[in-house]
DNA sequence: TGCGGCAGTTTACGACGTAAACCGGGTGGG
DNA sequence: CCCACCCGGTTTACGTCGTAAACTGCCGCA
């Protein structure tokens, strides 16, 4: 509805046919791990994390809530499964995607192949996606969203063999991260309250103005283009500016000190 | 302990001994929402979200959970009455802070005011921070972290006055929500668990390996750069190629239309 | 024929959010 | 003076949650 109809964003449809849809629909009976953990996704998907509870999930496996436990030690380890499962499908590349991560030509391919994995898993899944955000680390030191040690030990890889120190490559890492972090997480939030404030002229006219904007011209003036949704274009743009700097930084590196945190 | 003792972060030192502790400490017995919000607020720093109770949070403050009910409508509604508190210190300006946002000078002062702001409102309460990028907002089309309506008004207001088109200072409030949001949520994660892994050779020797670094080189061998804390430089780097960007787009505005999104 | 373990169920407990009924003590009107 | 009333807080109660522990039907193997 808001969405306008040219909308193209490559992000969005890769997967909305893709992955787990016809896989689901076959059936074998038994549980496991695999199962539940995409179960729950697939709840979370569709009705919010605050409605997932055990006995739900197994509800909608055929189940009683306690069977779950035979295979996930409890509701908190099962979010975390749910996180991993999520950022792990950036590596399997069952279907022919071609964003896969690990055939890359050069690094800067590289994080643009990654920013767009990472883009598609939070539009594919908007209400899991602050999860991955919020949930604490394998690692303690290493941070969302790049949560798995298997992707940072990637990146960070990817970075040095392409010339950067380890110094450049972990500050790469941290900017290439909260950069991703707070778009993503902007613009998935965004999502799920994509109603403009066309909707609440309902309700009982008593309270009618309980957001009264009379006293928030600007605000008032520009809602048509902050409920506008550029962030396919702007997702890009910030990245590209992000790879521009991080490539400064690579070319710098080999002059003396600058005094930027880039290259400690 | 982790954190060096050269560490001068100005966003830091700031409300430690501020704000609430010296108010809070005369306690005129009654109950009112400021005072449940502000204990909620405390009890979230203290022993973290999942924590908080109605019960718990009754017993911090003398009385039974159900007498919080007359002045909170429920728990889903007291945690965004504790963001709202948190972020309305913004504009709070008791201890003659010189960080008041509403006394600046040019739109980028403000900006660099504003960024600090949060900081410092991040920093002093890890645990509620999350909760900013999480809570429904109070207009569905605009967004964390600045959530309140009068941050955004205040926000697009000031750009505008200092010459940004209507649609230039929509871009820029997204830019900068999203470049505050994801470093701030980065930077507030990193703490809770900046433990670093010197501490997991405890437990039984059975499980010793949970996690096994080897199969990861590069995350090993940069691992004491990886839990080096430069936030504070990183952000202020990150902040000001952010204004530098902006700058560009307002001069470059009267100038023709160069495809860029920022100026649409 | 029996028997051990696998997969899932039943039962049970304590803690949660919160609706509803219940107080005690101050206050104002008769 | 007294009684009705309300205000601020408590008690009780209900349904749901996560999960420990005991239980059950069943299947493969001796």
């Amino acid at each position: 509805m808001t969405r306008s109809d040219d909308d193209l964003d490559p992000d969005l449809v890769a997967v909305n046919e893709g992955t787990a849809a016809a896989a689901e629909l076959t059936r074998p009976p038994g549980l496991d791990r695999e199962r539940i953990l995409w179960a729950a996704v697939e709840f979370i998907d569709r009705h919010g994390l605050a409605a997932l509870t055990m006995r739900r999930l197994g509800a909608q496996l055929g189940v009683e809530a306690m069977a779950l436990y035979r295979y996930v030690p409890g509701r908190e380890d099962l979010l975390d499964g749910v996180v991993d499962s999520v950022v792990e499908t950036l590596f399997d590349n069952d279907d022919g995607d071609d964003l896969y991560i690990e055939d890359h030509s050069g690094w800067q391919d590289y994080l643009v192949r990654l920013a767009h994995g990472m883009r598609r898993i939070a539009l594919a899944h908007p209400s899991v996606f602050p999860l991955i955000t919020s949930r604490p680390p394998a690692a303690p030191w290493v941070r969302p969203p790049l949560r798995s040690l298997r992707m940072v030990e990637s990146f960070l890889a990817t970075l040095t063999d392409s010339g950067f120190s380890d110094q450049a490559a972990v500050a790469a890492y941290r900017a290439y991260s909260s950069f991703l972090l707070g778009h993503l997480l902007l613009e998935v939030t965004q999502i799920g309250a994509q109603v403009s404030l066309l909707d609440l002229p309902e309700g009982d006219p008593d309270v009618q103005e309980a957001t009264d904007l009379s006293k928030y011209p600007s605000l008032l003036r520009t809602e048509p283009l902050l409920s506008q949704d550029k962030s396919a274009a702007e997702f890009e743009e910030s990245l590209e500016n992000l790879l521009d700097r991080l490539t400064g930084v690579l070319h710098e590196a080999k002059n003396s000190d600058d005094g930027s945190v880039m290259d400690l």
